[in-house]
DNA sequence: GATTAGCACTCTACCCAAATGAGTGCTAAC
DNA sequence: GTTAGCACTCATTTGGGTAGAGTGCTAATC
């Protein structure tokens, strides 16, 4: 509380206040008497409907009908979840149940990565009842770390390349010559040698050109095996994303008539419609990684009349990904912050000492 | 035409049908005077009433309520089914626009069968307006083909197992001993000579136990060696399942409730609920791997409201995988066969030549 | 015996009017 | 500056009334 605004004064926040959380609740417009009543201002109906004339002439509320309470306007719920942010910032997010309950699970020993992130997804869809979505890490810094050339069987080359947090890519490569176990060691040495610690930019024409002469007869061959390396440890363009808690929005009836929820599944069906999102909360980021955008905001057009938090977990140096939760414009905006900043960073701690 | 029922006589038949391919229309329940028109028999409204009457004490159709027209009921839609699939079994799939279309799209140069699969369902369900799902290929008889383990780093073995297919899966293990390049050489062609060729039921005991005696010091490695193996050439039990269209119920008035909407668009969500469909499909293969579940004969209880067409494609011998198509019980089944019929016998063909 | 015309009956869908009620804006009094 | 009071607005609900589609049944016809 107490966080002065350019132009309300400390009633006129606290009359929006309770508007908002209000109708966070119920759903329902919210009108004079019931803030009348739910507020300590101890103030009759008329002067709340004189007040909140003005924060409807200011832009902070709406009325759906001439008739009816007032809802939250974008700038009504981004004055809120801005000032509720500022309030939070210090402090420490005490435990949750919800995250507390997470972590037992993420405990159990789960091999893939992916697995573990659609599972995220759902248990945080069945915990906030809102849709969610987690992209796989970006591995931003791709490193070559090992490579391994095999002869599979005649005429087949089995390339195994290694990068950085041991992502392991394969490609079976046809060659022609015969060679013999002692040339395929060397190759293998000689690739190692070259390449191992390299990323894309710093494999160079110059890189290349010694790595050829040096092979020698099989300049071939290891022009094929760059092509295997570049494709190994090229970024992935398009990245995998995993959703979650789609058919959540039926439980918000703003949101479940026919032509919207046909959009949002959609959206979350074609998941390309999605990565504007992850990129551009990548960029943005700040408040602990942190975003909120509400309706109009966000940058997936389908998306405008929902709003959408996203937040970025970091699994080792460089290594990121996203996690958004989205829901009706009146979601718990403090419960989903809090449960996401806890998250990232359990899930930051718990990834590393396994 | 002209099949005989073991209850319906010729002309009990063809009002049956008409009734039917008139809802398959419109979507409305279709009354006595239609089908007086509709087909030509020349027989009054009353003469059909009388018909129609028969009929629904016979279960072929229903009425929503009592002054409505009358709907075909699942026994009815069955009866259509097997009668349309008798009519067509002869004919040579003609080529179909769409498939024309599918092909050349598939001739472009697509690397992954999974993003190949992925589109192929978006397609789909782009040109029936219906939703899909299409599994990736399981292999069933995985065979060790060749294995591979080389030193990554200090204290780390890479594990590389190709399977049948040439499907490659690695596994990094952590080793406590060192061992020079000469024992690490002849792990691995202990390892080849003794498991290629082999599947998970001929790694016995007796094989095992002579592999780990013929290790000597290194049985533990070899322990480590066959786990990852096993993992390796078991059946992924949580195939990938891609859908696509999910949206399209929409369409249909009669499953875009919220309740059945909400139903259906979370079953597409939660992919383990479809492999039930899948098993069954691959089970009762006849019919040139095609099967038709009419409403509550589907295997997916959250279907029962609509049909389902699945199809069984064959990649390589033993490489299946299931094509579903998921729609209203009044869904175009001539016209969704037929395009699974020349799906499928196409997928064989054009792969198998790139 | 099968077919048909005719009629009473049943239900749904639609429209319209009235009643309800939540909530506002404004004015006048405190 | 605050409040009580009142007239007004508008979405929602309710109920009745009608139109239309379609049936089932009966009696007449072929």
């Amino acid at each position: 509380m107490g966080v002065k605004s350019l132009e309300l004064d400390e009633r006129k926040l606290k009359i929006l206040k309770a508007i908002i959380r209000n109708y966070l609740e119920t759903g329902e417009p919210v009108g004079s008497r019931t803030i009348s009543k739910y507020t300590d201002l101890n103030l009759s109906s008329a002067t709340i409907r004189n007040e909140m004339a003005d924060l409807e002439e200011l832009g902070y509320i709406v009325q759906p009908h001439t008739s009816a309470g007032r809802i939250p306007s974008d700038k009504g719920y981004r004055l809120y979840v801005d000032d509720m942010m500022k309030e939070k910032e210090q402090e420490v997010s005490g435990k949750e149940k919800e995250v507390e309950e997470m972590k037992e699970f993420l405990i159990e020993r789960v091999d893939k990565v992916e697995l573990l992130l659609q599972q995220m997804a759902k248990l945080l869809a069945e915990n906030t009842n809102y849709a969610t979505m987690i992209t796989a890490p970006q591995y931003n810094k791709n490193k070559v770390k090992f490579i391994q050339l095999s002869r599979m069987e005649a005429g087949k080359l089995l390339v195994v390349v290694v990068i950085d947090g041991n992502i392991v890519k394969n490609t079976i490569l046809d060659v022609e010559e015969e060679m013999t176990d002692e040339t395929l060691l060397q190759l293998n040495m000689l690739c190692n040698t070259s390449l191992n610690g390299l990323s894309l930019n710093e494999i160079n024409l110059g890189v290349i050109a010694k790595l050829k002469e040096q092979a020698g007869i099989h300049r071939e061959i290891v022009g094929s095996v760059l092509d295997a390396v570049a494709d190994a440890i090229t970024v992935d363009d398009d990245l995998e994303i995993y959703t979650s808690g789609a058919t959540n929005i039926f439980r918000y009836p703003e949101l479940s008539d026919q032509e919207k929820a046909k959009n949002l599944i959609g959206a979350f069906e074609e998941k390309e419609l999605l990565t504007n999102l992850v990129q551009e909360s990548l960029d943005k980021e700040d408040r602990q990684g942190i975003q909120v955008y509400i309706g109009s905001e966000t940058p997936v057009q389908m998306m405008k009349d929902c709003s959408v938090v996203t937040a970025t977990y970091e699994l080792e140096e460089g290594v990121k990904g996203t996690i958004g939760i989205i829901g009706p414009k009146r979601m718990d905006y403090e419960k989903v912050v809090n449960t996401l900043k806890t998250l990232t960073a359990q899930l930051d701690n718990i990834y590393k000492k396994t």
